[in-house]
DNA sequence: AGGCCTCGAGTTCA
DNA sequence: CTCGAGGCCT
């Protein structure tokens, strides 16, 4: 074989290289269905980047290879887009959005109109520019007329085609958004806290952040995903030129783009509107963020004749939910005092409407906490709701420090009771060693003893404790049992009914199983299931205390720690004449016995885990009937959990369960689950 | 000693 | 729900 056929041949496999691995970054990235396996796909990539560098006269800028390849940018150059990235009107109610209908109609004459609506993706917009049918630019939005020149960065996203999968060579602008995967951004500011760098708020700040690289490397190992949604220009189609906007986002998808599969197209606004409002509620169920919705005029033609204002087309809207972030300022960092005696910060901070309610203080759970997003008092800074109900301080907007700030001192006396405060080496918590003497510390513990999970008293609420200490009615837990009706009807706003009634909530406290007990005592490292063990291990109370270190070890699930925990409890006279009085109050002290699980059930020996809100159960409910069925439920999800029951608005444990391949179980199949055997 | 798997503790607003 | 830390297995 001659030399110059030898090249040809190579010229040809390489050809072949690059189609075929296109074909599969298409089939990964873009329709999520790969059709080989990771170890056959870096195989084909071995091969072409060696023949690649044993050829460099054959690399052009749109082989696979080069997603990565290229050298650091001094700068970002300034692109003219083709045709302006317009932004959109916002509406932040359904009212706005039939006015905009209202409006769209009027001006087409009473026609009929239909309308897209798709996800708003919470990320940054961009425009890809290909030339017969080749990527040759990709732009950021910037002031909609010029934006940067970010190719080499939008190169290393893989969904994003370096070669339109069309017949005719087409030019088109292409028009989506960037964005990045919810986990991936908080893997990325995991990463980041550990090496002291600052954190990005959010995943919208981070994408941009990523793709505003110099070095395309840097870009390469940020996971983004892209979104297209549009044409801003097009020419050469000839024949297949789109006449409504879900036709041009077929066109997209065929040219092998990423489009959202989660698009409709809606024949009145009222649909619109139910998307609107199915999509509310259920951002949390998708992986990326999302601010609101897109509606546009699904007609071309109609979008032409409705035109465009200054700032923004007539044709279409962005409906924005309620915001998730808000900018507020710390005034103060003030310290409450649990149960336990830990002390923990927590920011009171300007008042902020945030997702539906307002937020005024937010927990900084710890000193170095703190101390790793730099809070100061003063600080401005940006809050979160997630799709708990819990606010978080994501960090400190830097830039708007006047210098007034200060920094936050843990306290060195609780601020409750004057005695010291200790941070043990290696933990994060500092903690009040007022003990029994700290008011706070009683105040939580006679709270935790009566509340539901524990002795269950209702109506032994807050401001109940809070009197009932301040009267002197109230030391321990123990002098609950000695209230008489007439001292509680003379506090603050209790009239006789509900005196008889908390009355009658104390007596049925009394006949709970023992665990309840042990678990309402508050005993260090004593939770919920610690005390439901040691209860079924030792029978009685009278047992348990006088249980020696060796006979607590060999209790599963206790070590040490919890062991040591218990001995220094009983141990304190204190704590023993509180346990005396209430057995002479006549507080149960024995556990039930549990009914022997019933025959073969299905969920015998599983470990199951519950997540959302089930609707013909109470969690608790749903836990006991696993547990008389032999089975365990466990509060988080893991390779040996057996299923996951999944109810309404399930949480992350949902993600996590997909993520380990373990059973998922709706509420029918649960029920039905515990039906057999 | 290290790595999982759990549990315990603390938390916001309406 | 999330984080930290205790318990237990390898």
């Amino acid at each position: 074989m001659g030399e110059v056929d030898e090249l040809r041949a190579i010229e040809e496999r390489i050809r072949k290289l690059r189609d075929e691995i296109e074909f599969h970054n298409y089939r990964y990235y873009v329709l999520d269905d790969p059709v080989i396996s990771d170890a056959e796909y870096d195989a084909l990539m071995r091969e072409l980047v060696e023949l690649e560098a044993e050829h460099p006269e054959l690399v052009t800028p749109d082989s696979p290879t080069q997603r990565v390849g290229a050298a650091p940018a001094e700068a970002f150059a300034p692109v003219v887009h083709r045709s302006p990235m317009m932004s959109l009107a916002n509406v932040y109610s359904v009212e706005e959005l039939r006015a905009f209908d209202t409006r769209v109609r009027k001006a087409l004459g009473g026609e009929l109109v239909e309308y897209v609506a798709e996800l708003k993706i919470d990320g940054l917009a961009v425009s890809l520019t290909y030339e017969d049918g080749k990527f040759v630019r990709g732009a950021t939005r910037g002031d909609g007329t010029t934006g940067e020149d970010v190719t080499h960065n939008l190169r290393t996203i893989r969904s994003i085609p370096m070669r339109l999968r069309l017949d005719q060579p087409v030019s088109i602008d292409v028009r989506g958004e960037v964005y990045m995967i919810r986990r991936e951004f908080h893997k990325l500011n995991e990463e980041r806290r550990a090496a002291g760098e600052p954190l990005f708020a959010n995943p919208r700040n981070a994408a941009a952040g990523s793709l505003r690289q110099l070095d395309p490397k840097v870009t390469a190992a940020r996971p983004l995903g892209m979104f297209v949604y549009g044409i801003g220009y097009m020419s050469g189609a000839g024949g297949a030129a789109p006449e409504t906007h879900l036709e041009a986002l077929g066109l997209l998808k065929e040219a092998g783009f990423r489009t959202n599969p989660n698009t409709r197209l809606c024949r009145t606004i009222d649909e619109v509107v139910d998307y609107c409002a199915h999509w509310r509620e259920r951002r949390d169920s998708l992986d990326y963020e999302i601010d609101g919705v897109v509606v546009k005029v699904n007609s071309l033609a109609q979008q032409e004749r409705l035109g465009a204002t200054a700032r923004s087309p007539r044709w279409a809207v962005a409906y924005k939910f309620p915001a998730r972030q808000a900018t507020t300022k710390v005034r103060d960092i003030i310290v409450q005092v649990g149960r336990t005696g830990t002390l923990t910060p927590v920011a009171v901070l300007d008042p902020v409407e945030l997702a539906g309610s307002t937020v005024s203080r937010a927990t900084l759970h710890n000193e170095d906490i703190i101390r790793a997003k730099d809070i100061r008092i003063g600080d401005t800074v940006i809050v979160e709701k997630g799709g708990d109900v819990i606010p978080e301080v994501v960090k400190v907007v830097t830039e708007r420090r006047m210098g007034a700030e200060r920094e936050f001192r843990m306290p060195t006396k609780c601020p409750e009771c004057g005695a010291d405060v200790v941070r043990l080496e290696g933990e994060a918590a500092s903690r009040c060693v007022g003990g029994m003497a700290c008011p706070a510390q009683v105040r939580e513990g006679i709270l935790h003893f009566a509340s539901r999970d524990a002795m269950d008293i209702e109506g032994m609420g807050p401001s109940l404790v809070a009197q009932l200490l301040d009267a002197g009615l109230v030391k321990t837990v123990a002098d609950i049992y000695d209230l008489k009706l007439d001292d509680i009807a003379r506090l603050e706003r209790m009239g006789k009914k509900s005196a008889e009634n908390l009355l009658g909530a104390i007596e049925r406290s009394k006949s709970h199983p023992l665990h309840r007990l042990v678990f309402g005592l508050g005993i260090r490292h004593v939770g919920e299931r610690s005390a439901r063990d040691l209860a079924e291990h030792f029978g009685t109370m009278d047992k348990l205390a006088a249980a020696t270190y060796d006979e607590l070890t060999r209790v599963p699930d206790v070590g040490p720690k919890v062991a040591e925990s218990v001995l220094a409890f009983f141990r304190e006279p204190r704590n023993r004449e509180i346990l005396r009085r209430l057995a002479d109050a006549g507080v149960n002290m024995k556990e039930t016995e549990r009914a022997a699980p019933s025959a073969e059930s299905p969920l015998a020996g599983k470990t199951v885990v519950l997540t959302g809100t089930l609707e013909r159960f109470t969690r608790k409910e749903a836990e006991e009937a696993v547990l008389a069925r032999g089975g365990k439920v466990s509060s988080s999800v893991s390779r040996k959990t057996d299923y996951v029951v999944v109810g309404k608005d399930p949480g992350s444990k949902y993600d996590k369960a997909r993520e380990l391949g373990v059973t998922i179980l709706d509420e029918h199949e649960f029920e039905r689950l515990l039906g057999e055997g």
